[in-house]
DNA sequence: TCTATCATAATTGTTCACAATTTTTGTATT
DNA sequence: AATACAAAAATTGTGAACAATTATGATAGA
């Protein structure tokens, strides 16, 4: 039932990471992680190695491995991909959308106004996250779909890093366009409202702000503490 | 000065992909590979991991490693998946490139006439999976780089599986036709023509056909044997 | 008080032996 | 012959000990 200790390893840490639980520059050990989840060394070190392969984790050779920490430049890259790899997406999911995919959308749409509403930020910025993999999936292009799911992880990286105005929240009416225009199959404005949303998430960096100082290990992760 | 074992492996792996020596199915045992590179099991055991990060290797638990057999499906979501990130890259070159890109660009287009002209097959696909992997440079994107690079070796396993009639080879003259669009910054028409050159490309995938036989490992990869 | 040096501790990297699983081979039975 | 079963061999997976490297802290000298 419950899964190996490496991909438990792997989800927490891109949790903690989406959830802006695990900040830009935390180490992490490998004895800390093998004890959180009283597993041995070696599933640790393999869980870094495949977080490394997915640029959230950085190797510095007989230093150890840290959460990485993106330079305005690699933000700017992961933006752009995302731009060409969203359009793609959106483009399929106007043509392949059927009204299940469209209630699951208005399903999340509505967590997401009501984890703003609550005022919970961690909720409301994983949701948001989850939309656009939800976006994915609808696109029926598992290729797209991996490279999206890496490019929100960097993306949470830095907006953690470098952190956003508050507005950046509010593009949750954002999502609720597009939604609309999928639901209309208006191709052109769906495109265009992606490009613009992630326009916004970009502009709203303030990379000229002092990068965040990073977090600790601690328990951050997964409590996963079996009493014995 | 010469890198480390599993560095070689995987890059070694990948050459073999690209050239199409190594086709879809083949199996990559760890004594096979450790024998072959003289090196340790473990070492083999990471370059293996790396690879199947990169979905040209498929790990199949207590099974072993193979080399990926993508579907049909698998290969129209790979070659979607390049006109999205080949249309943005292409975007990027039309405005970044400078005379020194032009000429690097020339200059493999030459070579890979020449090696048309002399019926080197291997060494013209090489440079065709060049081709486009210069451009993904000279665009000055590495996130988008390297997911090309990704994709190109996915696409060499497809074309080598299912085959492509010969037509395609003469797609050389189209890398011509996207050059020339570039030198004369016509946006435009760089981006029509990549994108007609990718689906020229998928369209000569013959899927009908039978997937051709894999073959065996045997000294196909690193002739690395030292005679002590 | 600050810096340099050295011993100690902690962390990462590598190797190897053993366990678990799968594949192959051989044999017997129908 | 063909199938089923069982033993043997080969292959993959795991864990722990050992080596190498880096970080830490104490001590001595300026």
């Amino acid at each position: 039932m419950s899964q190996s200790p490496e991909q438990q390893i792997v989800e927490h840490v891109l949790d903690a990471i989406a959830d802006q639980k695990l900040r830009a520059g935390t180490k992490l050990g490998e004895q800390s992680l093998s004890e959180i989840f009283s597993c041995n060394r070696t599933q640790v070190r393999r869980a870094l190695a495949t977080l490394t392969g997915y640029h959230v984790v950085e190797h510095l050779p007989n230093r150890g491995a840290y959460v990485a920490t993106p330079s305005e430049a690699d933000a700017r890259h992961v933006f752009e991909a995302r731009r060409a790899i969203e359009m793609t997406i959106c483009k399929n999911v106007v043509q392949f959308a059927n009204p299940a995919d469209h209630a699951r959308l208005r399903a999340n749409l509505a967590q997401e106004h009501e984890a703003n509403g609550a005022g919970n930020r961690a909720l409301a910025i994983r949701l948001s996250r989850q939309f656009h993999l939800i976006l994915a999936e609808v696109g029926r292009n598992p290729v797209l779909s991996q490279y999206l799911e890496e490019l929100t992880m960097r993306t949470s990286l830095v907006l953690g890093l470098y952190g956003s105005d508050q507005r950046s929240l509010c593009a949750v009416d954002e999502h609720a366009g597009i939604l609309d225009a999928i639901e209309r199959r208006d191709e052109a404005a769906v495109c265009r409202e992606i490009e613009a949303h992630l326009r916004h998430i970009e502009a709203a960096v303030d990379f000229a702000g002092a990068p965040k100082p990073r977090g600790a290990l601690s328990s951050l992760l997964g409590p996963i503490v079996i009493p014995t």
